[in-house]
DNA sequence: CGGCATCCTTGGAGATACTG
DNA sequence: CAGTATCTCCAAGGATGCCG
């Protein structure tokens, strides 16, 4: 009697049913970002503007492993791109306005890693 | 403009050397954490308690798989397990307090994913 | 039921070197 | 300075099978 049926159940929503129906956004969110180094990234864009190796400096990561990861970023709407040709060339990476959004999630680890870390 | 109205905080001065002073957390907890599996299961289990073939069904992950990953949860101080080995072997899992204070992190994330996804 | 052992595939990511 | 091109290596993770 210890255990109930589990497998041979629909109907076991009951109390968690709230949680349970809006809690995909977090997967969903963490399906499209995931790699860590995206989150890296983005977190260091929090200051503002970066540039390519400025960007490479703080987050540690290699030109191949940044490009890719800059370039996944702004196919996925994260990141804006701003490039200038002049001098030795230059190209700033910002965050959009979807990116910016992150800002509380960032807040909220920064804010846990003070405690946990 | 980059930044997001800050919180009841009081002394916040600027924002932006005083991030980059301790924005190390998120790198940290984004290290520690890093696996997207890690995050859904983590997410999973805010739910509270629960056995081990419910986070299969609930995640889609493999038996292997997040075996591994609750065992490195569990190695993190994540979560707790908790084993029955009457009748059919059950075996629980619960955020710890460490893992519970994540919440913060996942609603956020839950907020971001209902404007953005 | 809850896992661990194995095999095997994929891609994430470092190192290095080269271009505009 | 800002990438791109390779080559390579290793860990993540799916599939399957077995066991207490």
């Amino acid at each position: 009697m210890a255990t109930q049926p589990q497998s041979a159940d629909s109907d076991h929503e009951s109390d968690v049913e709230q949680r349970n129906a809006d809690v995909c956004n977090v997967v969903g969110a963490v399906e499209e970002m995931g790699a860590k180094w995206k989150l890296i990234v983005l977190n260091d864009l929090r200051d503002g503007e970066k540039r390519f190796n400025e960007l490479k400096r703080s987050t540690g990561a290699s030109s191949y492993t940044l490009s890719r990861v800059l370039d996944d970023l702004e196919a996925e709407g994260f990141v804006d791109n701003h490039k200038e040709f002049e001098s030795p060339v230059a190209s700033y990476y910002t965050l959009t306005e979807k990116g910016d959004a992150l800002c509380p999630v960032f807040d909220a680890l920064d804010d846990w890693g003070e405690d946990w870390l």
